[in-house]
DNA sequence: TGAATATAGTAGCTATTGCTATTATATGCC
DNA sequence: GGCATATAATAGCAATAGCTACTATATTCA
């Protein structure tokens, strides 16, 4: 009865999120600020609200969120030129060289979880 | 690229964990609780620790957990008659009232996520 | 026995999330 | 142009999770 595939899903999704946090402590990002970051590669210039949308958070978490990763240093803030109460979003060299660094280790960990499928 | 194991996992976990919760929320409980109420059924006079280790939480996080779910009235805590430092956990008819109410819900829902497999 | 150590549970603090309300700016319509 | 409404982002507050430290009790072993 617990096994049904809510319990099942989660349970995994958990382990996964468990295993990559633990291997990318050292670099001080979590799972979610990955997330983050992968999407907002693939969409420089974003603003807030959209992102916010793509990753699933609510707009004051996600403006949160940001607080905290340009003060690391990986991300900035940029007026938006259309629109005065936006800004676009632009990850800084660090963020990229950050990116390069955990990639090996993502993609090792996911090989492993594909394992055996 | 953004398409790997680990984000789907988490994405298709997310979508499940809303859905339970859009569904239970009119009975005040959360997809969280709902597991860790769904072990306890299965093992009444549990303590504490190893409950929390069941449902992967902190010890200190289930002692929350649980202060309101007994505030509540779904739970009880009894001393352990081996143990003084112990608690045992209990279900209340309450509780039980509830699970019988939301359990075709979640059943549904479970049907729901499995079509197309 | 009784001192040292281990274990069950909880309190204080901090961090994160999201609801609601607010500010600043943009857009639509007369 | 100028007022009404919509939108982008953020501040205040409340709820929840977990780290660390603590209390109370149990166990181990000399």
């Amino acid at each position: 009865m617990t096994e049904t595939i809510g319990f099942i899903l989660n349970d995994t999704a958990r382990l996964y999120r468990r295993a990559f946090n633990a291997r990318a402590r050292d670099s001080g990002i979590t799972a979610l600020q990955w997330r983050l970051i992968t999407y907002l590669k693939r969409h420089e210039g974003i603003r807030q609200g959209p992102l916010a949308e793509l990753i699933e958070v609510e707009p004051i978490t996600l403006s949160r969120m940001i607080d905290r990763l340009v003060e690391a240093g990986l991300l900035e803030r940029r007026a938006d030129p259309a629109d005065r109460r936006a800004w676009q979003l632009y990850l800084t060299a660090r963020a990229a060289e950050l990116l390069g660094g955990i990639r090996p280790a993502v993609e090792a960990l996911n090989e492993e979880a594909l394992e055996g499928l």
